[in-house]
DNA sequence: AAAAATATTTAGACTAGGCTAAATATTTTT
DNA sequence: AAAAATATTTAGCCTAGTCTAAATATTTTT
């Protein structure tokens, strides 16, 4: 259960999980900007990556992580979203620090603590921003949440989730009162501008959404 | 509120305060033994800390904590108890188990957690194993327990706290249904052997306690 | 008070992770 | 398909923390 990694080892670990579930293959270049340094200290990394088996690696050729590589970024990516819902649920914190705060706290790896905080915790499907927690086996709950661009106009919907949780967006959504499980209706779009009217149903605030912010926010029809 | 202090350098510190209170000054070769390593790796150290105001050093004298060391340590131990408190009262985690686990957790220094861990688990005045809970402003509640050795025979008692919680010694405890809060009444001394017969109020088991466990379990006469 | 024992520090080397600069591969442009 | 641009790796050095062995201080013993 002791992944044998260092925190730094972990961090990079979580980086490739991240950028191949966008890409696909991990170059060295993104690597190294995602981790805020250089390409050789990434070349340096991957090396030693590769040596423990959590990625495949040929050279000049990017990087890949292999199942045993990926079981260990979940189980990451459980920890990290478990402390996010204990920070925000149990501790009071918002929404907007709670990712930053749960990078400390992921590289704990006490035997059976995960699972006790899940249990604590009552089994949480997903964390404050509405990103799902993977269960002990590394499963991740299946979500059927699209984007407002693919409703109409009248259409009622919920917010359920943020695609990139950046503090700067957390907070924007915040001020203008909105939040997981919010329930809006989608008023008007201007397909000219790429932008969408909605109101808030709690509050009967009107908003616009620009194309940028919309395709940040997964929703559910209701 | 930040340490700027690695979590190498943190326990080297904990092991220094720890020392400290037993010993007045520490030197070189007990801080070694305590953190493990040689008397080299020990010195290095010593100077970094130095260097960074949290110890007073003088070669060949020892060491001794400042005023801002001893707050940085302190500090620390109120993390460390209060995790513990956490791992036991939430988690459910045994008291043998909860001084290792809290080793790693007591190194998070996030803004805000300790006074908001704190208030979750309501104050708590102590942990797991009846040690104080320094408060926010690094104050140890007073407390005033003694040991066996100033009751007299028929006494009726209470633990209250264990000296030193090392795993096998609170398994001993534990296997003889003894921990925090049991109530207890001594029955005789043996004078010679020094040893102490004891009787469990409430499982009206009696056992007999020799000098050594008897000088590590703190009580309060009632 | 000199010798022996012990404690402490210095010197020099090792590993993890990082850096810059230079070298080499690959890809894109012309 | 050669030249230019970009991506990647290698080489060499840096800091933190560790070690062993050797040097130096201090304390204890005689």
């Amino acid at each position: 259960m002791h992944s044998g990694l260092s925190i730094i080892e972990e961090n990079y670990l979580k980086a490739i999980y991240k950028l191949q579930q966008m890409d696909g293959r991990v170059s060295t270049n993104e690597l190294a900007s995602e981790m805020g340094t250089s390409a050789a200290s990434a070349t340096d990394m991957i090396k030693k990556l590769s040596n423990k088996a959590v990625i495949q690696y040929e050279k000049y050729y990017g990087v890949q992580l292999t199942t045993y590589g990926a079981n260990l970024a979940i189980q990451l990516v459980r920890r990290h979203r478990l402390w996010e819902v204990f920070l925000h649920d149990k501790l009071g914190y918002s929404w907007e620090k709670v990712h930053d705060l749960a990078e400390e706290l992921e590289h704990v790896n006490i035997h059976d603590l995960a699972d006790r905080l899940d249990a604590y915790l009552g089994h949480p499907k997903s964390d404050p921003h509405g990103d799902p927690i993977p269960d002990g086996s590394g499963q991740l709950p299946k979500t059927d949440y699209i984007k407002i661009d693919e409703l109409r106009e009248r259409d009622s919907f919920e917010i359920k989730g943020i695609v990139d949780s950046d503090a700067k967006f957390l907070n924007y959504l915040t001020e203008r009162n909105l939040g997981i499980g919010c329930k809006l209706r989608l008023i008007s779009i201007d397909a000219y501008a790429e932008t969408y009217e909605v109101l808030i149903e709690a509050t009967h605030q009107s908003l616009v959404w620009t194309k940028r912010i919309a395709q940040n926010i997964l929703i559910k029809k209701t």
